[in-house]
RNA sequence: GGAGGCUUCGCCUAGUCUGGUCUAUGGCGCCGCACUGCUAAUGCGGUUUGGGUCUUAAAGCCCAUCCCGGGUUCGAAUCCCGGAGCCUCCGCCA
């Protein structure tokens, strides 16, 4: 949700946010409308309250034809008020629906355009030279780790089993980026994924996302695709103290329909209905967003290194942002069997437009509330056995461990195929 | 699944039966001031949150807010209906 007083003062920025996204700014047009439009019904109401609340005081006081008097007018006005009320309500309504409308506004320096218009920021890291390079999915199998056709048995395209050295990999992994997330002062949290209508749309996935999530109707309670949505509903409604910036590491299964991606990366586990995925999640003071991005996007980049794979980083595009994002740094990891790289990581600096719907605040120095902002980022998932399988693949069909990762394995630094 | 109880401005709490003087009581905590030559005691004042209006800004004024949503009424913390959360007991399943 935007800043309703940022949209006042200065409509002309988010307008230009709206060009940078590719957007219409007529709906910008359409807040400012709605805006004035509820103060206008709010000022009405309030006027008719204030004295039937007048003429309230006086009635216990009053007798005879005084009191007759009294009743007729409050009787009157208990009408007018409660219209006056109603169409108060009305006017807030549609003043946040215009609201939900508006996408948050850019960072400045995000690179207009749309999906193909990201920046690369830097390349880090050696491609290995691998002559015909297998896929995760050969090499999975190989290592008995991957088993996608007893996954498509029992549950369906786009399911598969981790197994041995796959599940031992993914844990490892998890818990490498959760010991790393702890060791920078994150709270570890393992969340419920399960979570309340007001939970997702506070955190803006039940908008264009709609449909890549799963809902369980018999229960009204939603799936999430990411633990991003219960870490950062978990302080909904309160007044945090940030003095220091809060930060959350959780780590949940993640849960995505994937609708509308029919026909798209259907091998392996690229693109799949359930996964694994640790994150962060930070709350912060507004001024201190944008060095808290930085933070977190280094972080990320510690962890692609201590797995060993070349990756770049990417400013991702300002049509592409999703709602809430403000500004969005991807790495993508190098795959070999595709000869390009994929994403494995995503920080999003949200600024206050999340803390704004779920109502997430702190004090400043003056002892005023004020909006708190909202980050989150990829620490590991279970995409990223991908580009470990792939770029530690040995001609002999056997498989790299990276050296954070053997302790997880049993201190073993090569996986061999599994003898059938 | 069944029965009952509870939910008040950070925490605890009064008020709900018997609707208006609730502009919500008191304690704790916190903040400020005063006093005392000493991290104490005492006194005084302040201390929910959101919005509107005015203003350079602040103050002021106004409205809402007693778990949430409806209803009754001139008027609801208080009465009625629906819902949520927590607790206790019973049943059932682990």
């Amino acid at each position: 949700m935007i800043d309703l007083r940022l949209l006042r003062e200065n409509p002309d920025l988010l307008r230009a946010s709206q060009r940078a996204r590719g957007e219409s700014e007529a709906t910008v047009d359409a807040l400012l409308a709605a805006d004035s439009d509820r103060r206008e019904a709010v000022a009405r109401f309030e006027a008719l309250r204030a004295e039937q609340k007048q003429l309230g005081k006086q009635m216990p006081k009053a007798s005879g034809a005084e009191r007759d008097a009294l009743l007729a007018r409050t009787k009157e006005l208990s009408q007018q008020v409660k219209e006056a009320e109603s169409a108060a309500s009305a006017a807030d309504e549609a003043l946040r629906r215009a609201q939900l409308a508006v996408p948050n506004l850019i960072e400045e320096g995000a690179p207009p355009g749309g999906e193909d218009d990201f920046v690369v920021l830097r390349e880090v890291g050696a491609r290995p030279d691998i002559a015909n390079p297998r896929d995760h999915l050969e090499i999975g199998e190989a290592l008995g780790a991957i088993d996608m056709e007893r996954g498509a048995k029992v549950s369906g395209s786009r399911f598969y089993y981790l197994t041995g050295v796959g599940t031992l990999l993914q844990l490892g992994l998890l818990q490498l980026a959760m010991q790393q997330a702890v060791e920078y002062g994150f709270t570890p949290v393992i969340p419920p994924v399960l979570v309340k209508p007001e939970s997702m749309e506070g955190t803006g996935f039940l908008g264009a996302h709609a449909s890549e999530v799963y809902r369980l109707e018999a229960d009204d309670l939603y799936l999430v695709g990411t633990s991003e949505v219960p870490l950062a509903a978990y302080h909904s409604g309160e007044i945090l103290n940030l003095d220091q910036p809060q930060r959350y590491a959780g780590w949940s299964s993640c849960f995505r329909r994937e609708a509308g991606s029919h026909g798209k990366d259907v091998r392996g586990i690229l693109r799949v209905h359930q996964f694994d995925k640790v994150e962060m999640f930070s709350y912060v003071r507004p001024e201190e967003a944008h060095d808290e991005h930085q933070r977190l996007l280094a972080w990320e980049e510690e962890m692609l290194a201590k797995v060993e794979i070349p990756y770049r980083v990417i400013d991702v595009a300002a049509g592409d942002l999703g709602s809430s994002a403000a500004r969005k740094f991807d790495c993508e990891a190098w795959v070999p069997s595709q000869g390009r790289y994929r994403e494995v990581t995503s920080t999003s600096n949200c600024t206050t437009f999340q803390g704004r719907r779920l109502n997430i605040r702190y004090r400043d120095a003056d002892g005023r509330t004020q909006t708190a902002a909202t980050l989150n980022g990829t620490l590991a998932t279970t995409r990223w056995l991908i580009p470990i399988l792939e770029n530690h693949q040995q001609p002999d069909g056997s498989v790299r461990v990276p050296k954070a990762l053997q302790p997880f394995l049993g201190g073993r630094d090569v996986l061999e195929p599994a003898k059938r």
